[in-house]
DNA sequence: GGATATAGTGCACACGTTTGCGCTTATTCA
DNA sequence: TGAATAAGCGCAAACGTGTGCACTATATCC
C-alpha cells in the first residue's frame, strides 16, 4: 500500500508536508501542492483511515444496530428504506454507515458499548422502537452523540426523529369518520412499541372528539406476521356489533386482513373499510387498493442521519425532537362510494 | 478513554503483557490474566480498533455498496433481507459490515477504491447484478478479498454465491407446463441484469424441452416498478393468441400483473395462470395467493459473507462458485382447478 | 539597512496497539 | 551441581497520520 511517506519521498518532501497537502494547509504553496497532488493522483493514493483516526479520534463512520429477526416489524421494506436514507445522507457528507448486530437481545448493550469504547464510530443511529431501552441511558452517561428514530418516553429530551403519530392515526381515524363511518375498530400491532401506543392513542382521541364511542372487542393487537391479520379476522367478525371500518397498524397486517375478509366473504370498501400506515409499495396493488398513511420512511432515515452528523461534529441543532410530516393516501379501501351508514 | 495503557499502570504489568492478555497469549500466568482481566471489566475497557487495525493490518469489517435507488430491484424488502443474513453472520465471526453509496454510477469505482486503498475493510460483497461491471476488474487487479453475489459472465471465475436462476425459471416454467399449458409468456425484468436473462434462458428452456413454442410478443420486459407489470397487462391481453399462463420475474411485479387482470375482467387462475420470483412475504396474501420461487435471500446473503471471511482470512474454500438451492411454492395462482387447456 | 512579520517547510512526538527479542527466575535433566 | 530449557514478563520499535514548534528565506516596515 502507498502511504504518504511514499509520496512524500517521491515529491522530495517531507510527511508533513504531504498530510498538510491532503488536508488543504493554507500555508502551502501552490507550486507544492500541485505537484504532490500529481504524485499521490498517479500512485492511487488514499489515506489509511485507521492511522487517521487514531490521532483524529474521528472515524467518519456513524453506527447503526440492526434490528434482531425477531422484531417481524422489520421484515418488509422498511429497514431497507430507512437504510437507504441514512446511507445516502451519510455519504453525501462523507460519512460511511457500520451495521452490527447480535444474537440475543441482551447482547444488545455489549455491542454499542463495544462501538463506543472502541471507538468505531462517530455517533449512533437507535431504532428504539421499545418502550425502554438501557441502550439510551448508556449512550447518554457516555456523552456519545447518538439519534433516536422514533420516540422514547422514557428519555423524552433526546435528540430524536419521529412522525407525529398520534396525529397520524388520528389523521387516519379522521378520514373514516369522515366517510360516515361510527363504528370504527383498531387492530394494532405489538403493544411494546411506542409507535404502536401512539397510535392506538391517535384513534381514541379522534374517536372521543367526535363523540364516537369504541369497544374493547373492536381493539385486537396482533404480531406484525401477515397471517396474523388473517387470523384475527374470523374471529373478530362473528361479534354482534361489529365494527364497519378498521384502522390498521402496517400494511403487511392490512394485506392480511383484506385477505381475511375477502375469504369471509366481505367486501372492501362495501361491507368493511380500511386504512393502515407505512404505505408499503405494494399497498396500491392489492385486490382493494390500501389506503394508508406515508410515513415517508426514507426521509426519516436522511433526516436523522443529517441530525446525528450535526451532533457529533458538535455543531448547533435547531431543535431536538424532530417531527417529520406524515401524508395521508387515500385509496379505494376507504371509499365509501354507496352510502352512509349509521 | 481507557486505553491498555491505563489497565496496564493499575495492573502493575506493561501495556505488552495486558495486550497479550486481551489475544490470550499462552506465555500469561493464570494469575496475572485474571487481574488484568478483572480491572479490564472494571473499568469497562474495549480495545481501540483503529489502533489495532494500523499494525495488525486487518479491520474486522466488511464492505458492501448498497445498490442505487435507481435500481428499483431494491425498493422492496430484498435488501433488507440479504443484508440481514449478511450482517448475522458476520457478526457471529466478530466482524462489522461497512455500508457505503454513491450519488452517481460513475462513482462506484471510486468508493470500492477508497475503501480497499483506504484499507477500510477486509473484504468486499458484490451486488453485482449487472453483466458488466469494471469493480470486479478492479478488485481482482488488487488481489483484494471479495464475493459476488450472483453471476459474473465477464469473471466467471471469480468468488461468487447465486442460485441457479435458469434451473429455477426451469422449474417455473415446468410447473405451469404440468399444469396443462402451452401457451406460456414471460413478463420479464430489466434486461441488464443476469439474473434477468438467466431467467429468460431457463424459460426458453424448459419450452423447448417439451417441444412447446414461444412467440415475441409474449415475451416483454418491465422495470421493476410494480405499475409497470400492471400497465404491461392492458395491452398484451389483447393479442390474438394469448398466453393462458406467465412466468414473472418478482412478486412485486406480479402484484402488479395480477392487479391489472382482475381489473380486466380476468380470473387469475382460471383464465391465466401465474407463477414468479422471489416469494415475498406478501405473495400468499394476494387477492390469489401467487405461487414464487423461494430463492432464500436471507441464506444467500449469510452464505456470501461466510465465504468472503473465509477468503479473507486465506482459508481454502471449497468451491469457488456455490450455487444455493431455491424452492417451488405452489400456491393458488398457478394451481388449475377446472381443466387442462389446448 | 536593521528589525520585524510572514510564507513555507521539516522535526519530532503523539495516537493505542502488536510483537520480536531479550532479560530474569524457576524448573528439568544428566 | 552445573547446564540447558522453559515460563513469564518488559523494552522498544513499528503501523500511517496529524500537528505544535522551530527553523529558514523572503518580504515589509520605519
Amino acid at each position: 500500500m502507498v502511504t504518504i511517506k511514499d509520496i512524500a519521498k517521491i515529491a522530495g518532501v517531507s510527511p508533513s508536508t504531504v498530510s498538510r497537502v491532503v488536508s488543504n494547509h493554507p500555508r502551502i504553496s501552490h507550486e507544492t501542492s500541485r505537484k504532490v497532488k500529481a504524485i499521490m493522483e498517479e500512485l492511487g493514493y488514499h489515506p489509511n483511515i485507521m492511522a487517521k483516526s487514531l490521532v483524529s479520534k474521528t472515524t467518519q463512520t456513524l453506527g447503526i444496530l440492526l434490528p434482531r429477526p425477531a422484531e417481524e416489524l422489520f421484515r418488509n421494506e422498511f429497514f431497507g428504506e430507512l437504510l437507504r436514507g441514512i446511507v445516502t445522507q451519510a455519504t453525501s457528507a462523507g460519512y460511511d454507515t457500520l451495521i452490527t448486530t447480535v444474537t440475543k437481545d441482551t447482547d444488545e448493550l455489549m455491542a454499542i458499548s463495544r462501538l463506543v469504547r472502541g471507538q468505531r464510530v462517530d455517533g449512533i443511529l437507535l431504532l428504539s422502537s421499545r418502550t425502554s431501552d438501557p441502550i439510551i441511558g448508556f449512550l447518554q452517561e457516555n456523552k456519545f452523540p447518538f439519534v433516536l428514530i422514533g420516540r422514547s418516553d422514557e428519555f423524552p429530551d433526546v435528540l430524536s426523529i419521529d412522525n407525529n403519530n398520534i396525529q397520524a392515526a388520528q389523521d387516519a381515524t379522521n378520514h373514516l369518520i369522515r366517510q360516515g363511518h361510527t363504528r370504527i375498530g383498531f387492530i394494532n400491532g405489538p403493544s411494546n412499541l411506542v409507535v404502536a401506543q401512539d397510535r392506538l392513542e391517535g384513534y381514541h382521541k379522534a374517536l372521543s372528539d367526535a363523540n364516537l364511542s369504541t369497544r374493547p372487542e373492536w381493539i385486537t393487537s396482533v404480531d406484525m406476521i401477515q397471517e396474523s391479520g388473517f387470523r384475527a379476522m374470523s374471529g373478530y367478525m362473528n361479534q354482534p356489533e361489529r365494527p364497519s371500518a378498521l384502522v390498521v397498524f402496517d400494511d403487511a397486517i392490512a394485506f392480511g386482513v383484506l385477505r381475511g375478509l375477502t375469504e369471509l366473504g366481505y367486501n372492501v370498501p362495501d361491507d368493511i373499510s380500511l386504512i393502515s400506515f407505512n404505505n408499503n409499495p405494494l399497498s396500491e396493488l392489492a385486490s382493494t387498493p390500501i389506503s394508508s398513511v406515508d410515513i415517508g420512511i426514507y426521509h426519516l432515515g436522511y433526516t436523522a442521519s443529517q441530525s446525528l452528523l450535526r451532533a457529533a461534529q458538535g455543531k448547533p441543532l435547531p431543535e431536538n425532537q424532530l417531527i417529520l410530516p406524515h401524508r395521508l393516501v387515500v385509496r379505494q379501501s376507504s371509499i365509501n362510494q354507496i352510502s352512509k351508514r349509521s
